[in-house]
DNA sequence: AACCATTTGTTGCATTTGCAACAAATATAA
DNA sequence: TTATATTTGTTGCAAATGCAACAAATGGTT
C-alpha cells in the first residue's frame, strides 16, 4: 500500500478519491503525461514506468528521477525550473491525479482524510530531507570533498560502510553536478591513496567515517 | 499572526498548543537553543532573535540561517548534518517549542488541530519550491551560471529586473558555493560586458530573461 | 549470435576557480 | 567621536575542473 494511504482501509480510500474528485488516467508507452508542471497536482503512478526529463536550451535531455509503480510525483517534488520538464511514459502507465489545492481547500474533517493529510506531510518532510543531503553535498567545493559527503550520509543513513549507488556513475556524476570525467578521475586518486575500493557501483569504505 | 496558525482562532491556538503539549522556553543572549538538532522538534521563535550557526571540522563558524519573530526552524528545515549545527540567541528570546513526533501521533480528530496539519504541509511544500531553487542554482557549473540562474528565479519570483539581495555579498556567495573573491571577478565581468548594473546589494539586470 | 546504444576509463589541454593577501570602505560598538 | 570588526574589491598564482575525444567494456534488442 502507498505512503500516502498509511493507515487508511481500502474502504475509507475509496471515498477519499471521491472526495478529492481525483482521477485516473491511462497513457500508452512514449507519451507525455505532463510538461512542465505548471498544474499543481500530485500523482502517483499505480501501474507503469515513466521518467522525469529535462531538456535545457541546448537540447539536452536529462533524466531527473525514475518513476515506477507507487512513486509519487508532483510540482512540489521537481520545481517548476526555467527549462522544460516534462513526464513521459516508458510503458503502458495507469496514474492516479489528485489536484493539489483541492487537498488544501475545505476542511472536511474525515478521520480518512486527516490521516491522507498527516501522510502527505510526512513524505514531505522526507523529501526535504533528501534535498538537504543533496545541498549539503553540493556546496562542497571540490569533487573529492562531494564523494565523501555523499558517501559520509550514505553510510550514516544505511550504518554500513559498503556502499551500492542506486545510479550508473553517469547519473552519480549528474546528481553530484560534476563533470563525469573528472569524477572518474577522483574517484581513482581515492583508491590509489587506499581510501576506497570500487568494483561498479560497489564502494567499499576504507576510512572510518567523521 | 504565524502562518502555523492561519485560519486558527485565538482560542483554538490556546487548545491546540496545550493539546500538543508545547512548551515556551525562554533563553538569555548568547545561549544556544539547541545543538545538533537530532530532537525532532518544530520551534518558532516569538520574540527575540537567533542564528542557526554550523562549525565544521575546521573550526569555521558560518550563519546558515537568520532567525527572526515568527519564524520558524526544525529539524526538517536544517538537515541533521555530520558538521555540527547549533541554534544561538543574539538577543534574549522566546521559543515555542513543539515535539513533531506528537504532532502525527494520534488523530485527535479537532478541526482546528487538522488545520493546522494542512498549515504545516503548506509551509512545508513551499519550502521545498526554496530547496529547489537553491538545487537548481547549485548544479550550474560555472559561477557565472549560478549567477544567472539566481537572478532568474529572482526574477521570475518577483517580476522584476531589479534585484535587490536579500544578504551580503559574503552571505550570497556562501549561499552559491563558491569563493567570494571569484564571485566578486565574475560580477565584475557581467558589469564589464553589459549584461547587469550593480550598486552594492543592488543588480539591475540589462537583459531580457530567457 | 550479431548489432547498436550506452556506459566507463583515460588523457591532454584550456579555462575556471579557490586561496591568500592586502587596502579601502563600511558597519558596529564602546 | 574613536576604536574595532566586518565587508568589499582586487590581484597573482597554483590547483581543480570541464571539455573533447577515443577505445574498451557492458548492456539490451532482434
Amino acid at each position: 500500500m502507498n505512503r500516502l494511504f498509511k493507515k487508511i482501509s481500502v474502504n475509507q480510500e475509496r471515498k477519499l478519491l471521491h472526495l478529492l474528485e481525483t482521477s485516473i488516467l491511462y497513457f500508452k508507452k512514449d507519451n507525455t503525461i505532463l510538461s512542465t508542471a505548471k498544474d499543481n497536482i500530485i500523482g502517483i503512478i499505480l501501474e507503469g514506468h515513466a521518467q522525469i526529463i529535462r531538456t535545457d536550451y541546448n537540447g539536452n535531455r536529462t533524466i531527473i528521477e525514475e518513476l515506477e509503480e507507487e512513486d509519487i510525483f508532483g510540482s512540489f517534488i521537481s520545481s517548476l525550473t526555467s527549462d522544460e520538464c516534462e513526464i513521459v511514459t516508458k510503458e503502458d502507465t495507469k496514474v492516479l491525479i489528485i489536484d493539489y489545492e483541492r487537498i488544501l481547500e475545505d476542511n472536511y474533517n474525515q478521520p480518512y482524510y486527516n490521516q491522507f493529510v498527516k501522510n502527505l506531510l510526512e513524505i514531505t518532510t522526507n523529501i526535504i530531507d533528501e534535498k538537504n543531503d543533496r545541498i549539503e553535498i553540493l556546496t562542497k567545493k571540490t569533487i573529492r570533498d562531494k564523494l565523501l559527503e555523499y558517501f559520509n550520509i550514505y553510510s550514516r543513513k544505511h550504518g554500513t560502510h559498503i556502499i551500492y549507488l542506486p545510479f550508473s556513475l553517469t547519473d552519480f556524476a549528474d546528481y553530484l553536478a560534476v563533470d563525469r570525467s573528472a569524477m572518474s578521475r577522483e574517484l581513482k586518486n581515492l583508491k590509489d591513496e587506499g581510501f576506497i575500493e570500487q568494483d561498479g557501483r560497489k564502494i567499499v569504505l576504507k576510512y572510518r567515517r567523521r
